[in-house]
DNA sequence: ATAAAAACCTATCAATTTACAAGGTAAATG
DNA sequence: CATTTACCTTGTAAATTGATAGGTTTTTAT
């Protein structure tokens, strides 16, 4: 299941990505328009900006606005930066992870097979393919 | 993320499946080969007889085997069996979950999309594809 | 200048899920 | 009838999820 984290960070791009994209626009006017609580977007907010996806600026007439345009952003950067991997199992995530069953795990290949297929479809689509 | 109940659930079935399937095999024997804690495979294969996946006798000389052939077995429903659903988000789970955004919606035909995707994937794979 | 508006920071928390462990009861067989 | 096995109930420590509370800093508009 994608957590809200996930769910709310992409719309939180989306929103961002039919607004104006000169303005900076305000996390307050993103909550109320997605109906979710402001504290909680400040978190998934921060990560997005963490994460090269948003800049903010502080002060009056301040906000958000996205780092690039909604066409090279891919869905699958923002759902993978929120969600923290896309992986769907930690023995594919890297080699600290080193599994000593490795060599004649019968599920790794389905696992490896699954993953290539999320990334493909979440990494070939931007953010502006999902607008409308 | 797939959660060691859906992965240690896949474990014990290709097991089974690779054993002779006219016996009934001994949790012990399943554990001890898939290295795997007798005591929360016993959780997780409670829950596959739930799922008609497996039946088991209890007594000297029981055990475990499986319920169909490999081959009529889709690794999707054990997957979805034993992480309770292969739906991305609750939105599309049933009528309960009726989400009042539903029809603006900008995210659903993305999750909509990305669950028949991975539906297709696991379903279009039986027990048997993944054994060796 | 100063007040307002906004981002940004730190901490806390209840509920749920995860990944087991302990110890017993029931059933079937040899 | 003893052994072996499934099956059942309960407990639990740790992590994760989905937030809330309250304050500080930065910047701009008046």
């Amino acid at each position: 299941m994608i957590s809200t984290k996930g769910r709310y960070g992409l719309r939180v791009m989306i929103d961002l990505a039919e607004q104006d994209s000169d303005k900076y626009i305000p996390l307050k006017d993103i909550a109320a328009r997605q109906d979710i609580s402001k504290k909680y977007l400040e978190i998934i907010v921060k990560e997005l900006v963490n994460g090269k996806l948003l800049t903010g600026v502080s002060g009056k007439g301040g906000g958000y606005k996205l780092c690039r345009d909604p066409k090279d952003i891919p869905v699958g950067e923002i759902i993978e930066l929120m969600e923290g991997t896309l992986s769907p199992v930690a023995c594919l995530l890297d080699a600290n992870n080193e599994c000593p069953r490795k060599e004649k795990c019968e599920t790794l290949p389905l696992w490896t097979e699954y993953e290539q297929l999320v990334r493909d479809f979440f990494y070939n689509k931007s953010l502006k393919d999902i607008c409308k």
